[in-house]
DNA sequence: CCCAGATACTGAGCTAAGCTCAACATATTT
DNA sequence: AAATATGTTGAGCTTAGCTCAGTATCTGGG
């Protein structure tokens, strides 16, 4: 939602100036069409590794908690749901996929034999390390210009703003 | 794609410096997290008037084209499917829905006549007011304590990075 | 210690939103 | 006039989600 009409041809040079009321949503609009794009382009380019957008974010969110190479500190299943925002029921239709591909292993958590931890396999961690390089060469390509002043400020900015928006209450609905 | 793994918790205080050279990729990240919050947002305030994410795309970008009311300047169905980026049959979807709604209705091209052109009715057009509004209202709690002079920057770069890209050739593939 | 209720996962079956391929009517070119 | 190209849609498939119910396990109160 609040996607730009206008995808591909929005010429950048039209817009409200600063300081109008809908700056912000003008803002928003082209973050979003900045995204769409930066993701399309990352999806095509890990196509040909077979790896669909939705395993790169499952993967990205398994590799990123620290420990996740014990079966005692890697995430379980249901907090891949959490993370990912779908129900445990599909979280276990994506790891199915992963595991298929050899890309993580269901391993019993020590602790709860209820529980399942989900281990990435070697081939798992050369995957998250392409998808990385692919995020940052696309991420590079589109922002590499900016500069670092400039940079700076965007990260600031979106810093503070996600500040402010997760302390206004969990996630609200 | 690109999206980061942590989504709701990723706390941003952390991350690279600026400089570094992954910075850009922290950028993207940062700005998937705050587009995806502010999307889900906006498709949970637009629920109460049965209006669904891709309705939304689909009306503003309808409602975009200048002189959208007139059957010879509104767009055909296949346009509209170009600038969804989705096949024309499945905007042959899009379009019953809306018209099943009573947002849109299809008109014969006074041209052509294998085309169709599609019309916002009245309250098509309201819909798309409410659109905007939430739009708005989402992006102004997200955004709105930015400071001007910031905000002047962050249009300032998405812009130049959009059009540098747009510029780099047709999207590619 | 045992049981009632909560919690973690998964099987079965559904939905929404895309897709392709082929048919059909109409345009355009030769 | 015929051949080819274009705009839309019917039929049927795929993907990524969902819920609901079932099984296995854990935990807190008696």
């Amino acid at each position: 939602m609040t996607t730009t009409p206008t995808d591909e041809p929005a010429d950048p040079s039209s817009g409200p100036r600063s300081g109008t009321p809908d700056t912000a949503a003008e803002l928003a609009d082209a973050m979003t069409r900045a995204i769409k794009r930066i993701r399309r382009q990352t999806g095509w380019r890990l196509e040909p590794y077979g790896i669909t957008p939705g395993q790169a974010r499952a993967l990205r969110t398994l590799a990123h908690v620290p420990g996740c190479e014990t079966p005692d500190h890697a995430m379980r299943l249901s907090d891949l749901a959490d993370k990912l925002h779908i129900a445990p029921r599909s979280a276990t239709t994506v790891v199915d996929a992963l595991e298929e591909a050899g890309l993580v292993e269901r391993s019993p958590d020590p602790a709860d034999r209820r529980a399942v931890r989900i281990l990435l396999t070697e081939a798992g961690r050369a995957a998250v390390e392409r998808i990385g390089q692919v995020r940052d060469e696309v991420a590079q390509e589109y922002f590499g210009e900016v500069s670092p002043a400039d940079e700076e400020v965007l990260l600031r900015v979106l810093r503070s703003a996600e500040a402010r928006f997760l302390e206004a209450g969990p996630p609200r609905r």
